[in-house]
DNA sequence: ATTCGACTTGCGGGAACCCGCAAATGCCTT
DNA sequence: AAGGCATTTGCGGGTTCCCGCAAGTCGAAT
């Protein structure tokens, strides 16, 4: 059994191979990469079936990597393990998980006991297995009546790039009035308007302090504002290309 | 000599403590703290005068624990070293520490020796050494015309907060215009309006646009977002009570 | 002293945003 | 089939934002 690390802070990649030489006995073959490019490229080259993969990466962040790994092979299973418990980065996940794939996402606080479980549950077992601390998040979210349907997650993105109304309804092709009312919840959900301050008159600008608090609350990251740029701006130039 | 370390990843703490012992052999007393909170308090209580710190911690962040150590002993020599060369964090420091004191910020993927040496400059010379990284971060920033005067940096801070225009006018005391001409000069300088994108009308929402492309340069981050609220919040509770 | 440039302020209007009101559509329950 | 209940859409107008134009202030350079 071939297994892959994609990890690029040093110290963590050597207690990561120590973890994964003693949980995973039947890993014959430990490979090793430095950053989501070099990552792919192994994975490619070796026909990996077992991945670790650090999310943040200064080359090419571990989302982004595991989306053109599990284009080309679907059924390789990822263990992604991070320092951060941010829902942004759950729901860029399971946006790209193929279907029956198995996945985990740990964070890299957890004690070596839960990382062993992770380690042979998802890759061997090829169980699915999400920290509890994500669970939290989700539940606590949800009860908190702040769960963003992904339509509404996906009209923030729209928002975050600075989109106007007018464009955002287009791209998701739904009426202007519609997206207004996206944001209206939206607003609602992140909880813009809290309390209303005084010292204040009463407003702030909506669509600002929506960002804020979707990034204060970790319902959405910097990486996802990158990879959503990225995105548009891709999506920009294939239509210039047709046009 | 008394030597500090504030630092929350057990695996970068250790090289740090081997590093340190072995670039200042005067260090007869090493201390641990495992995040922002336990750093101000032992270094109070142990009148530390040499600390090097980590700066993004979950409890209490490194710039927030700084400040309240230069608060109490302005003389303490402080070396931060980041993950992260984000012009926000340089800010932060800038902005915060006292005169004639020394400090130094590295990132954590130098080399032993530039560790060392910046070790040595600082916390024994009582240097001020900033890692080349971040200079050339301002550089490139200010010849590309990019470069945020102090005040342009406070609009923007009060920006991504939501604050209207007249409520930003009224906390610094200028004009409703002066406001808005700061806002076109980050506009400016922030390349919203980047290339005008065709397929898109022209507009976009230039307010939620300055926010994500300060996050993407780096010139904010979620951290500098968050002290800002907590600061704003703080402020308000301030202005309740003398009502 | 004069000129110049950088900064501030007021005015005014076009555009975008925010949102209440109300009609229409579709799905679920009974 | 007949009522809810949620979602979508249009309309209208109040507010904020964005910014060109122009007039005023202040310090520095000539």
């Amino acid at each position: 059994m071939k297994v892959l690390l994609v990890e690029d802070d040093p110290f963590h990649m050597g207690y990561l191979e120590e973890q994964v030489a003693s949980a995973l006995p039947e890993a014959d073959e430990i490979l090793l990469a430095h950053d989501g490019a070099e990552g792919e490229d192994l994975a490619r080259r070796a026909s990996v079936g077992a991945i670790v993969m650090d999310l943040q990466m200064k080359s090419r962040n571990g989302i982004e990597a595991a989306r053109t790994i599990w284009s080309e092979r679907p059924q390789t299973r990822i263990l992604f393990w991070s320092n951060y418990a941010d829902e942004a980065y759950l729901r860029g996940i399971t946006r790209i998980v193929p279907e029956d794939c198995a996945y985990g996402y740990v964070l890299k606080t957890v004690s070596n006991e839960r990382l062993h479980l992770a380690l042979r549950s998802v890759l061997v077992q090829g169980q699915i297995t999400i920290d509890r601390e994500m669970h939290r998040i989700q539940k606590r979210k949800t009860e908190a009546g702040s769960a963003l349907t992904d339509s509404e997650y996906a009209v923030l993105i729209d928002l975050a790039l600075g989109l106007p109304d007018k464009e955002i309804a287009r791209r998701h092709s739904m009426s202007l009035r519609t997206v207004q009312n996206r944001l209206l919840s939206l607003y609602d959900k992140l909880e813009v308007d809290g309390e209303e301050e005084p010292g204040l008159d009463g407003g702030v600008n909506k669509r600002v302090r929506a960002l804020t608090r979707a990034l204060l609350t970790r319902t959405l990251n910097v990486e996802a504002l990158e990879s959503a740029e990225r995105a548009r701006l891709e999506e920009i130039a294939a239509s210039r290309g047709t046009v």
